[in-house]
DNA sequence: TCACAGCTTGCGCAAGGACGCAAGTGGCTC
DNA sequence: GAGCCACTTGCGTCCTTGCGCAAGCTGTGA
């Protein structure tokens, strides 16, 4: 039996867990930064202005929502968009905020 | 002197605010719901399954990110979009989610 | 004016998020 | 191994959110 509303409540859960990751001004500056390329921790914390430690727990969420992926090249990780399709949902509301 | 990144934080600002709207799965389903025209508050507190105040509250959310409009019409307070794109929004980063 | 229906608001609580700081982990070089 | 660098994780604190419940409007009709 299931819970009556179980698969448009899932659907709708994930697209909240993607919203949610999109609703930080910071997080935001993360995904801009990126839109023209790959970028390490500390050169994300440098462009969005706060510290390491911080950037790395936003990168958590972004990553646990599935829009950001990590490379490791020695001891630098480096990030990166996982789907450019949410540069236009961020354009996207962007234009509805006005 | 101007804070240095003002115009860009306060866009950034305004962005977040509309997707911290999105980020509930209630506040997702009122969206689905108004897609087919405006709803009253009791109405919507049925089609998500909760609590009068608590859909008030909701709806006080989105009308602060400028989702949805209001409309009284006797002792009944008709919901609707603001703005459609907002539903163009909402399913791009449905299809995000997968 | 009274009673009622439809919404909103206030309050208290529990859960979650953002931040700073300190400590831990993994890779590089000497 | 020792030391260092880049990053992650843990912890404590403060602030915000979602919820249920009760109380307050506000409009309708008797």
């Amino acid at each position: 039996m299931t819970d009556a509303t179980t698969d448009q409540d899932v659907e709708r859960q994930r697209t909240a867990v993607i919203a949610r990751a999109l609703a930080d001004p910071k997080r935001l500056c993360v995904l801009e930064s990126l839109s023209e390329g790959e970028l390490s921790v500390s050169d994300l914390s440098v462009c969005v202005g706060c510290q390491v430690p911080n950037m790395s727990q936003h990168l958590a969420v972004l990553r646990a929502a599935g829009l950001v992926h990590s490379r490791r090249e020695g001891s630098t990780v480096y990030y990166r968009l996982a789907d450019p399709r949410i540069l236009e949902a961020y354009r996207l509301i962007q234009m509805i905020a006005h």
